[in-house]
DNA sequence: TGAGGAGTGTGAAGCAACTCACACTTACGA
DNA sequence: TCGTAAGTGTGAGTTGCTTCACACTCCTCA
């Protein structure tokens, strides 16, 4: 480990103004440790003793259904907080958690955070902040995935990870991270197939444009008008 | 109004610890209201101005998609919160909240939920926990749509409904709620037919007993099991 | 630099779910 | 008490997606 545990904590908002003797406290309780690609760092069935922060890397949630299929829930980058709902209750984990590449993580213990969100009311807003806009992210993907097909999925999906993961190149905005046909599918709840051909239109369509695992969207507005 | 609208808040566990002084204040500030069944609350695109507890009566949270059909997100009934994410920010809502029986609504405007955040660390804590389990059940529900076909959909939100408004009678389990194939259908997003035909076999093999618009699990540890 | 794996493109066949259409039943208010 | 609307059951025809199969491209690392 080259940096303090508490160096990578401050780089969240959520526990970036602390008081001396909080950030020492967390410094001594919190745990960090490195996974390689593909490594689970914890999986469903797990009790939910820890709040995960995202040192160097980055995270994939994720869920298995009985044949084998991967539900993708989420992509957790460097910063960014994961497995926060062990606030909740001690429920055990319902997810995989899967280090996406080469990965560091610190983890709060859960009695530390109930503390800090006890004593500092600002830092409980901002976790109920936190967790309120991934419910709204969440729910908007629900109604995006209902009754609608494949090429809408696809569709919204990419403006969906423009929110979280995009970047602007001008008029274009990139999706930072690299993502198969295969992700794109674990995401959209489809298959590889499917999204080779939705892709392929949205392409032919002028919206995006696609090179391997790079996905530009070329125009934002118009693909937005596009899904409605 | 027949009861004060601070007795209502009260029944809310949100509410119910309050000193007298921020209960008067609440009682001032709070705004209740009837509305017929059918009647809309609020509209994507009002702005989240309050945040709304059902007195007496159903809501129903849904959204629509742009050929007309009804995705529906939450049924809320009394003692319930909803629309409580106007707490995160000011985003306009971008669901439908309809009574879905006569219904009184006490609405608490956004800056009177964000001061009793503020000045108490316990209500804070509930409300984080309340987002939280909120979006957890809104997590398995996406599981359980993605990949599966609509009797595993149909019998895993069966399962969903018991939790939430479920009530045991014996060793049966009845759902509260009175819900038409087309609620279902806009549960799972499916169509009225397609769910008529999954719980039509359900029936058949044993698992529910369907009467109109009641649905009892006649074993429920049974019914998990399918579903895995 | 070449071999193997990961990622992508495409087509043929099958099927689950959708649409449309209509008959029937139950609930409930005039 | 009847009339109407809401809710349920079922079939025929269609479609969009999945499955399976295989060829091809690109990247990486030995």
């Amino acid at each position: 480990m080259t940096e303090s545990k508490l160096w990578y904590l401050k780089r969240c908002d959520l526990f970036e103004r602390l008081s001396t003797e909080d950030a020492a406290r967390l410094e001594d309780r919190a745990t960090s440790r490195v996974f390689r690609r593909g490594e689970i760092i914890y999986l469903p069935g797990d009790p939910s003793h820890w709040v995960m922060v995202v040192a160097r890397g980055r995270v994939k949630l994720k869920a298995l259904t009985a044949d084998g299929k991967e539900t993708i829930l989420a992509f957790i980058e460097e910063g960014e907080v994961f497995g926060e709902l062990a606030i909740v209750d001690d429920a055990p984990r319902d997810e995989f958690a899967e280090a996406a590449m080469p990965t560091e993580i610190v983890a709060v213990p859960r009695n530390e955070i109930l503390r800090l969100l006890e004593i500092r009311p600002d830092a409980a807003l901002r976790m109920t902040k936190l967790v309120g806009l991934r419910r709204r992210r969440i729910e908007t993907r629900l109604r995006n995935l209902l009754f609608r097909d494949n090429r809408h999925r696809v569709a919204s999906l990419l403006l969906e990870l423009l929110e979280t993961h995009g970047e602007r190149a001008g008029n274009e905005w990139r999706i930072r991270l690299p993502l198969s046909h295969q992700d794109l599918a674990g995401l959209v709840g489809s298959t590889r197939e499917s999204v080779t051909i939705a892709l392929g239109r949205l392409q032919l369509d002028g919206f995006i444009r696609v090179r391997r695992r790079r996905i530009t969207v070329l125009d934002r507005e118009r693909l937005m008008v596009e899904v409605e």
